[in-house]
DNA sequence: ACAGAAATGATATTGAGTTATCAATATCGC
DNA sequence: GCGATATTGATAACTCAATATCATTTCTGT
């Protein structure tokens, strides 16, 4: 697929790597544009579907919200969405609980959690 | 908002009522115009704003999928996603832990679970 | 039955997110 | 460094869910 790599992809990757929370795509735009201000928004989406194609990124779906994207690197999390700064954050514990949990008819092969409420600056705030 | 009730709303009402999982637009179109074969999609969504103004309806939103709509008289329940056939179930029990799950830095309010695997039909087709 | 108002249905429009187009630019093997 | 070509950036176009428009139909109170 992509046959070279270039100042903007490598830019575009750096923001994932460095960033703790999965980012939506205009959020890894205007992070990329402070270091590469021309950087177009082309030029993002083209890098986020290199970057899943080689699978250095993955998608991450909310409920009701936009598509995040993440280094697929990481563990087996879950995230927390706070209801007030809308950022979303990485839980790294996933409660034991919830994968032995079964069900009579259906046979669960994964699932995935979203916690909602209010994040350590908002609660304080 | 509302002042009169119709054949229309009443079919969509119960096309609700009589649904075990929530509904996309598309679904319950498709299911009030076996009813009613010339319901259109604007009444469609129209109905469905005035019976979520009502209470009637609310809206359920899975990660990376488009809005459904269920009767919000339900008890807190979860949802299932069959990655087969891609239907929608309800799952009444909540496993107990995910309620009593606390994390250092952030204040829970709410949480949505969505269980991926196989339904019935499908795990024995 | 009639007039006024509300609801319908067909369809145009919106808006958000994403992809396609294409001329200009940057990259890489030689 | 040069030439071939992959990538970029600006922007047009697309997709899909949902809403607005508006002429027509239906309902309701008198």
């Amino acid at each position: 697929m992509r046959q070279r790599t270039s100042l903007q992809l490598r830019t575009i990757q750096q923001v994932f790597e460095s960033s703790k929370h999965p980012l939506l795509a205009e959020e890894a735009l205007s992070a990329a544009q402070r270091k590469l201000p021309s950087l177009g928004i082309a030029t993002l989406y083209r890098a986020i579907r290199s970057l899943r194609n080689s699978g250095f990124l993955k998608v991450v779906e909310l409920p009701g919200e936009s598509t995040r994207y993440e280094m697929s690197c990481k563990d087996h999390h879950h995230h927390f969405h706070c209801r007030k700064c809308k950022r979303v954050f990485e839980v790294e514990s996933c409660p034991a609980a919830i994968k032995n949990f079964k069900l009579p008819d259906f046979v669960i092969e994964d699932h995935e959690i979203t916690f909602y409420g209010l994040c350590t600056s908002c609660k304080d705030a």
